[in-house]
DNA sequence: CCTTTACGTCAAGTTTGCTTTACATATATT
DNA sequence: AATATATGTAAAGCAAACTTGACGTAAAGG
């Protein structure tokens, strides 16, 4: 799975530190996820959809590994 | 989180089953999510809205307590 | 120089998502 | 009465999400 997490972090001028803050969540699950090492949960996702403004399908992206 | 899997599954006609095999996961996870026991995985919750033809948001819904 | 800010790695530990197996119950069909 | 279908519970185990803490590097400003 594929994300434009930095996209839209940077569109919003945060740091990945002020980024972590403002969704309650530690700066390595940001940097965790703008690097593919995971996905985000579902709600965590749809709160980082919320915070940007956007739906979840805008920022995240499948891809065919995601399906078995 | 509440989700709306159990109304999408019977207007597609699914028994849990049938469900659980289009999507490629355990009868249990689809009980479990149904029932709200767990969350599913981004990827899962995305395949999930694939199949039903509409939107994650249209199937998943944040309450306060997803928030921190 | 020295400190701060931003980004990154690594590692150990807890919690959550998902699997498999086994078993229970209710309804319908033969 | 017996079998099938659909839904459910419970428990054990593995993998993925997330945390904390320690440390490294580079750029920018005092």
């Amino acid at each position: 799975m594929k994300n434009k997490m930095n996209e839209h972090r940077k569109k919003l001028g945060f740091s990945q530190d002020k980024l972590a803050e403002k969704l309650g969540v530690s700066r390595q699950t940001i940097i965790s996820i703008e690097k593919g090492r995971y996905n985000p949960s579902l709600p965590l996702a749809m709160i980082i959809a919320e915070l940007f403004d956007t739906s979840v399908e805008n920022i995240f992206f499948l891809e065919q590994d995601d399906y078995k």
